[in-house]
DNA sequence: CCTCAAAAAAGTGCATGCAATTGAGGCGCA
DNA sequence: TGCGCCTCAATTGCATGCACTTTTTTGAGG
């Protein structure tokens, strides 16, 4: 153990921080499922850190709504219920509109260049793993809420995009996302042109679509095994990078129904 | 060393929780002010933990936003700026629309009876300390948000409100909310009567106000010890008892507990 | 009396150890 | 076969210890 291998002393660590981000990406890339177990040792294993450690970052987790503690019991990837997913969007839908009100027709140009190559690597990304389309789209919402300014705001759409981003691992089937980038698209042209109230129509009827497409039926876990669903997860790329192709070498591992 | 004193083996301890829900108190009663430091030690021992569960205690706090954690130093209460403190409250005004769209014409009675105890509860805390209206302020809009039954808007209310009542700490003078109570009990019935779209206006125009009477010049801080401050709190009393008498009206059981 | 550096004190960051709880298998018994 | 009890491995709950960082105090020199 105590494999330190950064030989510095004084690293900007913030380790609960990256664990935190590696989880919360493998939860929206839908490589933990609802129900997954999370053990503090595990985590604290994979990511070269003390059980303290990943404590912590789960604890975080559980107040964003991601995991679910139990005490004395393992922790597990929250299994929020459909209606619960319901309301999550309804949140969603006022929190979004609220950010493309304040940002109709106050874009700078690269903002909107910025929001169109983003949209473009949506596109690009469109025939890759359903992961990745998912992650970028919710992206797209996190980096509209980013131009507000506001830390505050920024916080809330993020983590209720994320739990929204559960539900989908939920409740959605193969996930058909093409339509959404064309509405992204529409977005931006609206915020672009100012029209305000055109822009929080557009929002409200783009999520609600998405929730609507996304609320169907259940679907069966598939359980594979943590070490392996975390692998790719460990190195703490905060950008893209490993992204368009992030998960393949993950074996099978037929775990037991649990 | 080792004054594990409690006799008990298995008490439903959440430690984390009584100190959030301890500090969270003092915070919205103003007791502990924004800036003010909250060292781990000092927690912990008035509160009978060690620093590990109060470092865990202050980590969700500041994922809600009430306090600072900055590496190496103490952690503070939060000090949100003006700009923070008025997007804090217009993403409230959205949130608590939403909770009274999905109640209005749909409270039963006892609801509603429930909902005229707490507006009598702060009526008679009128001449009391502030910290206790301003208390009692707030709970009646948790009280609104855990009618809907939604976990999720319930704890997204909830945190905002919180950070709305800190920012009174910063930003307002002496506080004058006789007027609030009266809105209150506008909103009550208008929600009795089932008028959604007065009721949407009715919250809009109420929290609108508090923020513009609140957001007005910075106040200066008093600067007292952490351990006598937090003296009273340290008993976890979650509901009523040792304060003023808040009222037996908050007695609201949320549905299933699971 | 002021300035600044070095030492001491205070405080955080994190790993580790031990007690307590839970869940799973194993065993007896009907 | 099926069911309840018991034991034990797995795992969490929490305190403590040590290393490192920041803040405060001290004390010598100007």
């Amino acid at each position: 153990m105590a494999s330190k291998q950064s030989g510095k002393k004084s690293e900007g660590s913030d380790k609960v921080g990256t664990i935190c981000r590696a989880l919360r990406r493998a939860i929206i890339e839908q490589a933990l499922e609802p129900g997954a177990k999370l053990p503090e040792d595990a985590l604290g294993e994979r990511f070269g850190v003390s059980r303290t450690i990943a404590r912590h970052a789960l604890g975080q987790l559980a107040a964003e709504g991601l995991v679910e503690l139990r005490r004395n019991r393992i922790a597990v990837v929250a299994t929020p219920s459909w209606q619960e997913a319901r309301d999550a969007f309804d949140i969603r839908i006022e929190l979004e509109r609220l950010v493309v009100r304040q940002l109709a027709g106050r874009l700078s140009k690269s903002q909107i260049a910025t929001l169109k190559a983003h949209v473009d690597a949506e596109d690009a990304a469109r025939n890759g793993p359903d992961a990745v389309s998912i992650r970028l789209a919710t992206e797209f919402h996190i980096l509209l809420a980013q131009m507000t300014n506001s830390p505050i705001l920024v916080r809330y759409v993020s983590e209720v995009a994320y739990r929204c981003c559960l539900t989908l691992s939920m409740f959605s089937r193969p996930h058909s996302s093409e339509c959404a980038i064309n509405e992204h698209r529409q977005l931006i042209a609206a915020l672009a042109a100012g029209d305000e109230a055109k822009v929080m129509g557009l929002m409200h009827t783009h999520l609600d679509s998405v929730a609507n497409r996304a609320l169907v039926t259940p679907v069966p876990p598939r359980g594979r095994d943590l070490l392996d669903i975390l692998a790719p997860y460990a190195a703490d790329e905060d950008d893209e990078k490993n992204a368009a192709k992030p998960a393949k070498a993950v074996r099978l591992r037929a775990a037991a129904a649990e």
